[in-house]
DNA sequence: ATTTCTGCAAACGATTTGCACAGGG
DNA sequence: CCCTGTGCAAATCGTTTGCAGAAAT
């Protein structure tokens, strides 16, 4: 299911090796924790796990490899309404996955949908663009709280 | 075309009213200020603007007030790509409406679209939610700059 | 009179950067 | 060898906050 180890390697090293970057042992321990999860996390999360891989890597390391994934395609970059961004290792698998927001727990649900995914595709032809990357972010409230007044939801679903 | 600024000050100042919160010579400037443009804007932008009509505003009154306008539902928080947040003076005439990111040349393009608004209705109710803000983003490039290697396109169009 | 608001300046916190050394090709 | 990558600590920058006085109700 998780996309092996060494095809984000590969793929990341490709894309280092284009641009006359070198390999190190601290961009595979970044890497090695960006897809140890399929949770979402912060730089400073990504920091701690990368830690745990290779404790010689320091939050600068962490933060100057980071736009390297997202500008290779590997991470994405997520604004959820935190007070930091997120990124999303579950793009390699799930290329056009979309998120919900709950309001009230602040749980993350993601969806795929062709239909939203055609139209995106449709109205920026029509503008005279082609499209790169298509985000929909929906904030919601949860029924269920509404009606019983507690959240039941456990943290770990996800709807793709 | 633009909402009154007196139906805007009522809206705000009646959710202030409700919060027991004051009206005062400040809030008022930067009210007149956000809503004195149709440009997206930021912080540091409203401070300015907030100034030129009442120059006891400061950067914390700003600061302050910016989150009243959000939750009060007068102004949109953005990420539009960009190193700070944005915030969108046009979801009072056009609540529903998204944006269009060239990658190229950073133009904004907002878009409406009554497919994508349904589907997003859809999609949230049966996942066991009640929709309350839905937003789509794309990224995207300019079909004219890679034909001709550069962007014609003038900064104030809007796809609206 | 009571409570909220304000400007100021200091504090904050996430991210970035300059530097001198380490290490990949 | 040469040049990129690294850790460290300092710097940056947008945003937040504590405070004492000003202003709204």
């Amino acid at each position: 299911m998780t996309p092996s180890r060494d095809s984000v390697h590969d793929s990341l090293y490709g894309y280092l090796a284009e641009k006359g970057l070198r390999r190190t042992a601290q961009r595979d321990a970044v890497i090695a924790a960006a897809f140890s999860t399929k949770e979402h996390f912060s730089a400073e999360e990504l920091y701690v796990m990368a830690r745990r891989m290779n404790d010689s890597v320091s939050r600068a390391t962490v933060y100057r490899t980071l736009p390297l994934l997202v500008e290779s395609g590997l991470l994405r970059e997520l604004d959820l309404g935190g007070k930091t961004k997120v990124y999303d290792p579950n793009f390699l698998e799930h290329p056009t996955h979309n998120h919900l927001v709950c309001l009230d727990c602040k749980k993350i649900i993601e969806f795929e949908d062709q239909n939203i995914e055609l139209l995106e595709n449709c109205i920026t032809r029509r503008l005279g663009f082609s499209p790169k990357n298509k985000m929909v972010k929906i904030e919601a409230r949860c029924d269920e709280l509404k009606l019983r007044g507690s959240c039941s939801r456990r943290p770990a679903e996800s709807g793709i």
